[in-house]
DNA sequence: CCCACATGTAACATTTCTGTCACACGACCT
DNA sequence: AGGTCGTGTGACAGAAATGTTACATGTGGG
């Protein structure tokens, strides 16, 4: 449960660690420093969950929760505020301004993320499950298991998604850039020849069962699952 | 999808109300008057929610929230709180003693409904005090043992659940993050190594029946208890 | 108060996975 | 044929995931 999360936090001290903490956890991790900047990223592309300081310079973490609660485009978006103090009225006020949740500093990074994945939860659909037939191959995603003629096949992570990947898009032919963004992720920074090493890979998992020429290299392009 | 509720409720009136439209649905309703009622029917049989009134005589239903939370056996119980107050102060409250939920007074019983199929379906199905049997192993939940070959083994309590949970979702894949929510609880904030040794410790009891290799480490996704 | 047990973490060991290279090979063009 | 480009292939070192052990803490019972 990976998510784009926008910290707002004057502090770069405090910036940084809780950057680093969700950035471990797999998160990815936008920053501003004050409710101008925020506003300007969120208008820029919406992040999955805004932290904010209740203490900003300017516009203060509150008034910015508020706001983003009466935009339309931003209504939806988990927000929890961050508070250096721990008075009941601070929280009764961030919660009114729309907050999801609070955490009150000095905070554990693991309460921080606990909170985060559970406010993440009440608004994430799962995820496909769905197994995937085609050409004789079928893979499960929720046992995590490969077939091919009905016998197993032993996979590496990255073979998995790749395969998954190609397989719920049959025919088409992807750049390598492509398979990068949609299986390694967007913001990854990996050669574009690693996806012909892993292709080299995923076929010689599938030869076992023959099903390995499913896999089409298209000259100048990229490749391609086919049909049959 | 049915459930066993207990419904701590004071008011005659409420009480019935709730019951009546619980038992509409479907659900297998229990009910006590305070939070000494609802402590002795939890050591009794545990129910798979309960749905606390914030003011009960005596202990109060926050209270009483907090214990439930504090107890290994009784941790991971959802809890829905109702309270006839709207004030913001109450809902932190609740949310700090550990409530999945809080439903404010007047309710819908629409909306009760609703919220206790949303805490519901966090939790995974097929947890019942059904005894299972898989692959030569027999997990007994109202007599807390578990058999191997025939010849008692010995496990701790997070050893059984986690054991539980897996023998009654076989073969399926379970990430660590899931793990914990299942087996630990939603709100527990515990770091996802601690999985990985409980799975060692739950090994090594399975050793001397030779089950240990049930379970089975899915290398960049989780564990699995295998069928054979 | 002491003891046995259970639990969560840290630390270290081991295994597996990944990303890159360097080079081989084959396709395509002139 | 020769040359150029794109892709296949095998090797390898660093990174990441998991196994394993040890330890500190907490808890409940004698």
């Amino acid at each position: 449960m990976t998510a784009n999360i926008l910290v707002v936090e004057d502090e770069p001290a405090i910036q940084e660690l809780i950057a680093v903490n969700l950035e471990h956890a797999g998160h990815h991790v936008i920053r501003t420093r004050d409710a101008e900047g925020a506003l300007q990223i969120v208008n820029h592309a919406l992040p999955d969950l805004l932290l904010i300081d209740w203490m900003l310079p300017g516009t203060s973490g509150v008034a910015l929760a508020k706001q983003l609660r009466h935009e339309e485009r931003t209504r939806q978006i988990p927000i929890i505020l961050l508070t250096a103090r721990s008075s009941e009225q601070d929280k009764i006020q961030g919660l009114e301004a729309g907050a999801d949740d609070y955490v009150t500093k000095p905070f554990s990074p693991r309460e921080l993320l606990a909170r985060i994945k559970a406010v993440l939860r009440r608004r994430a659909p799962e995820m496909t499950d769905e197994p995937v037939d085609v050409g004789g191959l079928r893979l499960e995603p929720a046992t995590r298991r490969v077939f091919g003629a009905g016998k197993p096949l032993q996979l590496g992570p990255t073979e998995f998604r790749l395969l998954h990947f190609l397989m719920t898009h049959i025919e088409r032919v992807h750049s390598r850039s492509q398979l990068l963004d949609q299986v390694w992720g967007d913001h990854v920074f990996v050669e574009e020849r690693t996806v012909d090493v892993h292709i080299r890979r995923l076929r010689k998992s599938l030869e076992p069962s023959g099903h390995d020429r499913l896999i089409e290299t298209v000259r100048g392009a990229g490749y391609r699952f086919a049909r049959v």
